[in-house]
DNA sequence: AATTTAATGTAACAAATGTTACAAAGCCTT
DNA sequence: AAGGCTTTGTAACATTTGTTACATTAAATT
């Protein structure tokens, strides 16, 4: 385990960092579609990620769902930092997008090391800021651009993320994700395919690289 | 200065913080429209809010802009939080909404608070996430709901933030604000008077408190 | 191979929002 | 009071997105 905290970790905390957690924490792995972290659980630690990455869900008591941001490589999940120093109950679903490594290091340590440790600190600060930037950046998407622009982007990061220029995925299920009708993502998916962004097929999403 | 700073702060803070808050910190004074923060510029400190409300926007180098969250009474900005312990220009402008009081943290005594109090992390930590939660929020706000609600709500606020019933604004104003056409907003707002929940004059919005 | 189920395509229509253009009303200046 | 500016109201129309309903196609099951 210290040589992936090493590899992933070891530019951002000293060698002292990086053997505490080695010490407190526990390497888990995680196949894609399991669930990290549960609506309404208590948070019983915070992940460093190792590789992979996990979407994350604001959850809402109807059963509804907003896609927040991901968590990669390097990262970790502020909103669990925050529970975790209040004792609040999940507000959010982790859901791994595709088979991921972590470490987790226990809510009781947490706070120890932000108290010791300067580039913890720094870690965590400029987590919660990378995580804001990105759900930032989510409203201006939703507040400025045309569905189809969404949905183009959509497709790019779930391409990015999963390193695959094949999207093995449903219409019903993107819809879901954007929270559009069906009706819609099938009608705009057919728009990208005639402009030649990407090719569809039943249960796949084939996007086309941009050819410069 | 201390007794407005152990009025606002003296539940959260011990008081050997609020006294060396007290020590390196100076009191500021704005009054409403006045710009706090300008974009582009290197933060010189952080802001404790005393009392009054800063607007927050996000923006665009094309000159756009996006709401992002109010700071009010307690709170402090995260955002230049950020920026200051990373010496980064800051991406936001903050102009006060009402006539406000602050007391400024020089960017320099900053990290040494972090270090030093946990109450003040605590405070940090807890400031980062109640930031987060209001742009989730907001993006919740464009996500799901119709433009009549999300005017209804933004009227509220304003309202709320002025504490006045009465806005004195256009709706050209309001327009920009939710980044809506001006057409748009008089259509909406005629409705909201046709449903008896405010009453329109030339550059002022009333709002009909309910009667239960 | 025939049947069933799931996924996709499409049409027709409804509702929400955006745009343009202009009229009417209110306020300010002279 | 007259003229000019700003603000508001409104109509007519375009575009985007949502909804319903159903046909078609692909895969899975028997």
């Amino acid at each position: 385990m210290i040589n992936l905290l090493r590899k992933t970790f070891g530019f951002i905390f000293e060698s002292s960092l990086i053997e505490e957690i080695n010490k407190i924490g526990t390497l888990r792995e995680v196949s894609a579609g399991e669930e990290l972290i549960r609506f309404g659980e208590f948070i019983k630690g915070v992940p460093l990620m190792i590789s992979g990455a996990v979407r994350v869900n604001r959850v809402y008591p109807d059963g509804n769902e907003l896609f927040l941001y991901y968590i990669e490589e390097g990262d970790t999940c502020s909103m669990s930092l925050n529970c975790c120093t209040q004792q609040k109950k999940s507000e959010i679903r982790a859901i791994a997008e595709v088979h991921s490594q972590f470490v987790m290091i226990p809510v009781s340590k947490v706070e120890g090391l932000i108290g010791k440790h300067p580039s913890w600190r720094q870690f965590v600060f400029s987590s919660y800021h990378n995580r804001m930037v990105e759900v930032v950046h989510a409203l201006e998407k939703v507040a400025f651009e045309k569905l189809d622009d969404r949905l183009a982007e959509y497709l790019y990061q779930k391409s990015r993320i999963t390193k695959n220029d094949t999207l093995q995925m449903t219409h019903q299920e993107i819809a879901e994700d954007l929270r559009i009708s069906r009706v819609v993502i099938s009608r705009l998916l057919k728009k990208l395919e005639q402009r030649g962004k990407l090719k569809l097929q039943r249960n796949t999403v084939k996007l086309i690289p941009e050819i410069k």
